[in-house]
Order: structure tokens, then sequence, then C-alpha cells
RNA sequence: GCGGAAAUAGCUCAGCUGGUAGAGCAUCAGUUUCCCAAACUGAAGGCCGCGGGUUCGAAUCCCGUUUUCCGCUCCA
């Protein structure tokens, strides 16, 4: 990473807090690790690149619809996931060499060991211990069948471990008032799950046919042993995802269906298409037969924005096997054989987006530091160039001065555009510190009110990224604002 | 979790080898100006991250701790 793409990324960090974007969770109390909130800019922007991923998904396509599940789940629904067993890992480090190593990963490579040497007496052995240990969640045991099998460290060959800790990446919480008597439940790791246990709930309330997605923003949680890069990785985050359920057979067209949608979905908003790249994944999760990642060049390198992943029908069918339901769907189509396709569990496509992630790339994507020096003074300014759909705010009203009526004309425009549109009003600074604060935050344009606007109803408007001015008429304004602002730029 | 660095006003930072805290910008109230960060006057704003120690005296030295950043590690 050079020096001035670290100065960039810091720069956009403190201009986010500076101007509301983000702030550090529970900041007056020296804040909490990996937790985030957004300001008063920052949760417009989500909600608009929310509305935008939204109305891409579920209202440009008729076989798309959107749920929103809750947060707590029946805890079932993460042993049938592999969550609870994924998500939770023995860990052992060893001290000199300061690697970590999976507790039962290490004890595995014994194993093999031994039985490539011909000891299968002692192979099958150490598995049962192993295994006993493992089931009864016995960490000590764990550390003392490495001890006692003198299992050392393949970096720094010695046996200095600390204890096998636990790390569970999954956050629990009692349901009931009583913690005696109360069952543990998780907060969601992912949001996948609400889709999938209402699989049925949507097909058949909505008359679903195969084909069809189901999306759902939310909010997420992951105990990270370690959470790092700003809202990069945080413990509380926000996906947004969409399952789309196919017939067995089809998914490598959908896959590839949705590689490509996914990717112009980005880069409709103007970002650099060469700040790009897909990434497949080599090595593919249990549930997977084929992964990629969409990955944005941010200043520290690529990394994940989005995932597309052919889920196969592992998460319904593990349903069916966990609750005893049916998660079939009866296909009525003809298949090439002239009957119908009949009952099958659907294969899943899935893209998962992470909102905070989307939240920053648009940020970084968006903030430029202009050099506006003449001759006779320097000057710059810090621009926010967001897609105008996304801006918090559309526009901005300022009357000249603060006298002569022109505050009463421009509150009179801004009580008209608010209906409508988010807008904010000032009159406090001189004009151009007004243009450079709403710059800051990214509003497209900025409109103001002088004397010949008392005269015949016409106002300037400047641009946000030309800093041109052109004089219009104010009844035309909620037009030009709502054709600058308008999705269809975004969608069409 | 390990190693390194940092933490002083809303922001960016100064504060030397210990002597009770400062600038610029921002904020607020005025005056002036009237289309691109203008000027002037005034005001407000700090347990110097937190806790302990050394000292007559600590923002400054030492220890611990929290948070952030960087590297390693991890990442369904």
């Amino acid at each position: 990473m050079s020096k001035n793409t670290d100065e960039l990324f810091k720069n956009v960090i403190s201009h986010a807090k500076e101007y509301g974007f983000v702030f550090q969770s529970s900041e007056i109390y020296d804040g909490l690790s990996a937790v985030y909130d957004y300001g008063q800019n920052g949760a417009e922007l989500k909600n608009n690149i929310k509305t935008y991923w939204w109305k891409a998904m579920v209202q440009m396509h008729e076989n798309i619809v959107g749920i929103d599940s809750a947060i707590f789940m029946h805890p079932k629904i993460w042993k049938a996931s592999g969550h609870v067993d994924g998500f939770n890992d023995p860990m052992i480090d060893n001290k000199d060499s300061k690697k970590r190593y999976r507790a039962d990963q290490l004890i595995e490579d014994r194993i093999t060991k031994l039985d490539t040497e011909g000891k299968t007496d002692d192979a099958e052995v150490l598995q049962a211990d192993m295994d006993a240990a493992l089931k009864s969640d016995d960490l000590t045991r764990l550390k003392e069948i490495i001890i006692n099998n003198n299992i050392t460290c393949p970096i720094s060959g010695t046996s200095n471990w600390t204890e096998v800790r636990q790390f569970n990446l999954m956050f629990s919480t009692q349901f009931g008032a009583m913690a005696e008597g109360s069952e543990e439940v998780y907060l969601r790791p992912e949001t996948a799950q609400g889709i999938f246990v209402n699989f049925l709930n949507v097909q058949k309330s909505g008359r679903m046919k195969i084909p069809f997605g189901i999306a759902q923003i939310g909010k997420a949680f992951r105990n990270e042993v370690i959470a790092r890069q700003f809202i990069i990785r945080m413990r509380e985050f926000e996906q947004m995802e969409m399952q789309f359920f196919i017939r067995p057979g089809t998914e490598m067209e959908w896959y590839e269906y949705w590689k490509t949608a996914r990717l112009k979905w980005h880069v409709a908003l103007g970002t650099d298409p060469a700040k790009y790249q897909y990434h497949d994944h080599a090595k593919l999760a249990h549930y997977a037969n084929a992964a990629v990642d969409i990955e944005y060049q941010f200043p520290f390198g690529f990394k994940e924005v989005e995932g597309i992943h052919s889920r196969t029908d592992f998460d319904l069918s593990q349903h069916q096997k966990f609750s005893g339901k049916k998660m079939q769907y009866f296909d009525p189509e003809l298949g090439p054989d002239g009957k119908p396709y009949g009952n099958y569990i659907p294969y899943v496509i899935e893209t998962s987006i992470g909102l905070d992630r989307m939240f920053l790339l648009t940020l970084m994507n968006a903030y430029e530091e202009e050099d506006l020096s003449t001759e006779e003074r320097t000057d710059s300014r810090t621009v926010l160039k967001l897609p105008p759909a996304l801006a918090p705010v559309k526009a901005a009203i300022f009357p000249l001065t603060k006298k002569d009526g022109l505050p009463e004309k421009a509150r009179e425009i801004m009580d008209k555009l608010k209906l409508e549109y988010h807008v904010q009003y000032e009159e406090k600074d001189a004009i151009g510190k007004r243009y450079r604060r709403q710059d800051a935050i990214g509003t497209p344009i900025c409109i103001t009110v002088d004397h010949q606007s008392l005269e015949d109803n016409t106002v300037t408007i400047r641009h946000r990224d030309s800093m041109q001015q052109e004089r219009v008429h104010a009844d035309d304004l909620e037009k030009i604002i709502g054709d600058l602002v308008s999705w269809k730029k975004l969608l069409g």
C-alpha cells in the first residue's frame, strides 16, 4: 500500500466521522471494538444504498419478493445449517512461533502420520480419545492429548502451547426472562437461513413458481476473533441477500446469470469497472458447488464486497432433515420426456452483499480532494461525488443574504420541495462556505435565492461536480431535482 | 491472540531535558460583505483515553488497562 492510498483511506475515515457518516459505537465510553454507528448522513446514504438494491432486485424482477425475518431463530436452525459445528473451533496457539492452529487438526495430522507409519492401533486409540474429548467439549483433555502425544508446532518445533480455547463465532443469549430453565438462542450469523426456513411460506402464499427469489436486508452478528479495518469487518453488520430457487441441473446457468447481473449493478453506479474483479473460490464451502466473490479494490487491496454462491439443495435438505417438514416444490412444467418435473428440493443460487462494505466502497469512490488554486490564492475543496440518487441530501436551499426577505422566499421554496425530497436550508455564513459544506456531504445541487428571485421567481442552481451555475424558474425545481436524483438512471 | 505505533478542544495538531494547557480551522452571538472555505469583535469549548506509581510537583518519566491504526493470524 502506498503512502497516498493509505493517506486517502485515513482521510475518508476522518471525513466520515467529521460529517456525520460513521461514528464509533459507545465512543464516550472508550468505544466498543469493531462496532460502529451510522450518523445523520450515513443513515441516509445507507438507506439509499438499500433502496437501490431493493429496487434492482425486488422491484425490477417479477419473480423476486422481499421479506424481513427475525434475528432470533430456533436454535436447531443453526445445527441444520452447520453453524453450530462449523463456527465452533477449538483453537490452540504456539507461544514460540505465534501461530494458531485448530487443536483437532493438529491431532488429526498425528493420526494420519501414525496410520502411514503402520501404527494403526495407536491411531485408533488417539482417534477415539480425541472424539470423546470433542464430543464432551473437554478442552483441557484436548490439550493433554497434544502434550501426551508430544505434538509439536510444525513451524517452531516446540510444544510450548497455550490452553485450548473455544472460538465460537456466534453470539448467544438467553431466551426467556429467567436465566434458569431458559433456552440458549443465537443472534443470526447470516440472514440466509431466515429465507430458507420461510421458503414454503413465501412460495405458497405468493404462489411463486420456480425459478423465483426471496430477498432480504438485515443485520447479522459474528463474534470475530479479530475485527479490523474500519467497517470492513464488524461484529454487527448488515447483509443484503437474495436466494434464488431453481430447478436442479440449471444451477450453472443461473450462477452465470447472477454473476453478470450483480457486477452490472455495481458498475451502474458509475464506479470504475477496473476497480472490480471476480475472485473464484478454489476451496468451496461445504454447501457450495461453485462460488465467486465480487471484489473491490480498496486502498489495502481487493476485498470481497459480494459473494455469489451455488448452494445446491444443501440448506433446504438440511432443514427438511432437521425439521421433519418436506421442503419440496411441485414443478408442473413438462420436461423433455413430456412428463411434469414433479416434486424436488430446489437448488439455490445466493447473492450476498455486505451493506457496510458497500457503504464504505461508495464513500471511498465518491471522495475527492480537489485543488482549486488560482494564481492569486491557494484553495481546495473536499467533495463527495456520490451518484445523486444515493446522496444523503438531494438539494440545499440558501438565501444569498439573511435579510431583504430572501430567507422567507427560500423557506417558501424549501417547504414545497421537502414534501418530495430530503432538502436542507442554510443561511449561516458566506455563500461559498455553504457550497463547500454541501460538497462535503455530496449534495448534488444548491439552490440560491437572490434579489432577482423576488422579482421574477427565478433562482440559481449550482452544480456540485462542475461548480457551474445556471438560472432557472423556481417552479421547475421539483422536476429538475426529480430528473437528477431519479432511480431510472441507475436501474435503466 | 502475538508484535509494533498512537491517544491533548468538534477536526488537524503544537506543547523541548517534569513547573496547573495553546494555535489554526470548526461552533455560537454580533458587525460588515453579498455567488465559491473573506474580515472584524466577542463567547463557549479540555479529568491531556482510563487506572496506578515515581516526584514537592506529571500532558511530559514508569507500569497496567482500553480503544484505534499497521504487520502476522483468522475469515461459511
